[in-house]
DNA sequence: CCGGCTAAATACCGGTCGGTATTTAATTAG
DNA sequence: CTAATTAAATACCGACCGGTATTTAGCCGG
């Protein structure tokens, strides 16, 4: 079997090639050209592949979400730690993957809600349904966490996630505009202090759809553990799928 | 005198346009042709008066930073309001601006630090100057509230301009996504209520560079007041300069 | 009414855009 | 070795890009 000619290039690892040259340059600012440069894979292959720029930036977002954007998600639904811990490691994990120097600065989300404002519908969309996703998990854990006694029963649910969800944008801004993670994390300290604070225990709260094809990625793991050595980065761990 | 074919359109008034222009759409999703259609002032013409495309884009930042962001770190530096009046003047400031329905959505200088990072320094450098100088505004004031005594001595000037920095960015990215000013004004809230609390007199701190042109524009005045009516608009009022 | 001045308008430049048709190379099945 | 199959590689398409040279239109002082 698998006759003709064989792939110089995996269609998955150009997608993900491409997922990054999005991320750095943009909808607009990247080109065919530049994709099939950087992938290796030819331009009529990438159409073949993936179908039109629309298309590639779309499968794009999907990637940059299994990889990233959906397992925060998950673990903030999913962990077992303390609000304040969970909260935490989500914030910081924005920072980590905003500031890592072997991939392209900032969020791609959040960078697509500001291009692709007022563009078609393809490709305004896709952004925003992450960032509602996000919110909608945060209120989840929130309202999880009031239910445990973890926040008190006058906590407003729909303004803190409003409020940590516009964090996570706030982070990637700065990231992209070359603000250093020592920053990005003093930031974070001053953004947790506003989480409002008490203990008990107990579960609830309706969970958001996080697609099924986000939990492809790489997720964060890891007994939890914040600047480890004074100077030193502290880091939130990934492990491949 | 006045010799020579009258103008069609006024140099000023197209820069204003294009300034538009350039904050709905970003340096690259707008073209020159864009330019003169909208202006109404020919290819021809946009250069003989502006220069090239990113000396217009670098001349609309400018006349950006003029009618809005200027005047706001002036009004957060000289107004005599409390800090917590000054601050949250500051951050609805932003929102009104954001989601004004008669401009564009967001936040030009945000706009610029997502787009054009990565991009040559004479495209990068001028949200980055902006956002520094906003930065350095929260902390002189924020300096001159702590030795007014409107601070706790042990606040963290650096982390607390930094955050309402932040917040600012975020407010952009949210409004230029689409989020309603209802929402924006509880973000407002939501962020207001990490400002430490005292009270006393005095003053001091020192101030930024604020350029002279970006006094030209309309500036906020007002006895400042939020919230007039239940589900009625709050309004920052500004006056032509 | 004319000649000079100024700006608008048009046409045009080489280059690159997103997208595709065509040709060539590499492999397998018979 | 041949035919079929698959993908790479090249060349090419019309449209539009940023930028400019050239022509045309409108107002002045004389």
């Amino acid at each position: 079997m698998a006759r003709g000619r064989p792939r110089k290039t995996d269609p998955d690892a150009a997608l993900d090639t491409a997922m990054k040259v999005f991320w750095e340059r943009g909808f607009e600012g990247t080109s065919m050209n530049d994709l099939s440069t950087m992938t290796g894979m030819a331009k009529p292959g990438l159409y073949a592949n993936f179908g039109d720029k629309e298309a590639i930036y779309a499968k794009a977002m999907e990637r940059y979400c299994s990889a990233y954007a959906g397992p925060m998600l998950e673990d903030l639904l999913r962990s077992d730690d303390s609000l304040e811990i969970t909260v935490r490691r989500f914030l910081d994990g924005v920072v980590v993957s905003a500031t890592d120097t072997m991939g392209p600065k900032g969020c791609f989300v959040a960078n697509n809600l500001v291009e692709c404002a007022g563009k078609p519908p393809s490709l305004e969309a896709l952004g925003r349904y992450v960032d509602e996703q996000r919110q909608k998990a945060l209120a989840a854990r929130f309202q999880a966490a009031r239910q445990k006694g973890e926040l008190p029963e006058d906590a407003d649910i729909k303004s803190l996630a409003e409020f940590y969800s516009g964090q996570a944008l706030a982070l990637a801004v700065m990231a992209r505009a070359g603000a250093p993670w020592t920053t990005l994390y003093r930031f974070v300290d001053t953004a947790m202090t506003l989480l409002p604070a008490v203990e008990a225990e107990e579960t609830g709260g309706e969970k958001p759809e996080i697609r099924s094809e986000w939990h492809e990625g790489i997720i964060p793991l890891t007994p939890y553990k914040r600047s480890v050595a004074p100077g030193r980065r502290p880091v939130v761990y990934f492990k491949a799928k």
